[in-house]
DNA sequence: AAAGATTAGACAAACATTGTACATTCGCGA
DNA sequence: TCGCGAATGTACAATGTTTGTCTAATCTTT
């Protein structure tokens, strides 16, 4: 390659890879990795190799190897056939891209097997988290932009889908735990956003109960009734019809009856206003938000009996 | 596939697995299963094979084993054979009662715990066949009778749904081999009997392509054109509105241009004399139609270039 | 002189380990 | 129907490991 390797000093590689300076040196001492060349001062220089090796360190880290296991992966040369990222994107961005770089080839096998691989990358939470939920994000907003077409959208649910719902039921943790009762509000067919919080809440030893897509009222009040959960979540991405709007959220806030309920997805914030007065709670920031509030909501109910 | 050698802390293999630190250490010391390799410093880590081993004993469990058992089970190696174990009918029927039972009891951790239960009973197709669904006919059945609120409908769809859906891509065919594009018709929700055709697809070396639920007819001809499929199937439970059926019908029939196509499912009777002056064919007894008119569609195209 | 790098060592928080103990739960015989 | 004992998940304590960060003293660059 002409390409000149460019060297760093150690400030700049923090920088560029969001690994601190004194983490580096720790990394360089204890495990011998990268072993950067030093000016005559003894000032470490990184070459654009000592980079990717340290970017590759990182990945694999949050891939929930330990970093001891991650450096005699990269030592051993193990670590590509863990991941392949190209250089400067981290392994889940990289996953990302080819999944929607699937979706969009219309490659059912390929978007299978890409799929499946992610699953590997790291705890269902984080798969979710850094891949699958962003590869829905991204392939929602090409639709919406008309770069895909509706079966690509529609293999896409599917195939993700499929897999997220596998892993939150996977992550079921064991029967007597709190439970919180998820569900889609009507007209509402996406309920991805749903087995996210399955798989979060799950990660926080909650057990989930879904009802799935489009849920009355009348059904989630039932289920209320009789499972009496110690939470709800209601999923919302559509925009309500603005003349129904209202009645619609009272008849979901009375099948709450008592219990803390949560409304969460894209078209949450249209109806934030409404939803507080109404008792309810809305997630904005998700994961982080939702974290405290069921937190706040399940200290006041104790386990149940 | 290819041999991982990733390997796991317990901390990450208890939250992928659900089953808490303790625990996972507490089966080790008194049943010896799994048996992680250890660091330097004596800390376990899990390889991929130990996990699946760990979910194997927590499904095993969930089925209504004790773990004692399961353990047993899984060390003799008989936990695969057991899947294929002698299949009274009595036992798949007891299966389908107790399953119903838990839903029409609005209990989702014993429907949970039983349908796992059922899993386990026999092969994909069997296990389809002879419980699932006709777990969901009789849960269909009640609710038109008014005996199973929504609530218990969308319960039992959502668990046996996901089921389905896992063991359908569970035992996908390699893939270099025939394919199958699966869809529902636009406003038809009930995706179930598409899994269902899907396993029985797969245990005839035939993949499919699902695009699920509420496909449009555009949608299915851009996945057509793309995907060139060797056939289609098309499922359809509710009723047409019969002054749209005619025009809904040919606008599916050219989506299908040049490749056989078939419907299925409770609706498809109602338009059997359309479907079939359009070139169609329509799956009445299901199971036995489906394998013979897919074999003679097939036939006719060789497997793919 | 100010900003930034170097080393070595120390430290604390997070996490694992083992062994023992405890509380439920469940099946079985009385 | 009542308890008894085995089975099983979980808690606790004491100890050890891993790992990011911090400190102090010194040196280099600008």
């Amino acid at each position: 390659m002409s390409e000149r390797d460019s060297r760093y000093r150690i400030n700049v590689v923090a920088e560029m890879t969001g690994v601190p300076a004194p983490t580096l040196r720790a990394w360089e001492r204890r495990y011998g990795i990268p072993t950067p060349s030093r000016t005559a001062a003894a000032y470490r220089l990184y070459s654009d190799r000592d980079v990717a090796m340290v970017r590759k360190l990182r990945d694999l880290c949050a891939g929930g190897l330990s970093i001891a296991e991650a450096a005699q992966m990269v030592l051993k040369g193990e670590a590509d056939t863990f991941i392949e990222a190209p250089g400067h994107l981290d392994a889940f961005e990289a996953a990302t891209r080819r999944i929607v770089a699937a979706v969009i080839a219309f490659d059912p096998d390929l978007l299978e097997r890409e799929v499946s691989r992610a699953v590997y990358l790291g705890s269902a939470v984080t798969v979710f988290e850094q891949v699958l939920g962003p590869v829905m994000r991204q392939v929602g907003d090409l639709w919406h932009a008309g770069t895909l077409s509706v079966a690509q959208e529609h293999l896409a649910s599917e195939v993700v889908g499929s897999v997220v719902r596998a892993l939150s039921r996977l992550v079921q943790p064991p029967a007597p735990s709190r439970r919180v009762l998820l569900a889609a509000f009507e007209d509402e067919e996406h309920v991805l956003g749903l087995y996210g919080v399955a798989i979060r809440l799950a990660s926080w030893g909650i057990r989930s109960v879904d009802l799935g897509a489009r849920t009355p009222p009348e059904a989630l009040a039932d289920a209320v009734a009789r499972l009496s959960p110690d939470a709800v979540a209601l999923t919302l991405t559509i925009a309500l019809r603005p003349e129904r709007a209202a009645a619609t959220l009272e008849r979901y806030a009375q099948a709450c009856a008592g219990v803390p309920w949560f409304v969460g997805g894209a078209g949450a914030a249209a109806v934030a206003t409404r939803v507080e007065r109404l008792g309810g709670v809305v997630l904005a920031g998700e994961a982080a938000t939702l974290r405290a509030a069921i937190e706040q909501a399940l200290a006041v109910k104790p386990q149940r009996p």
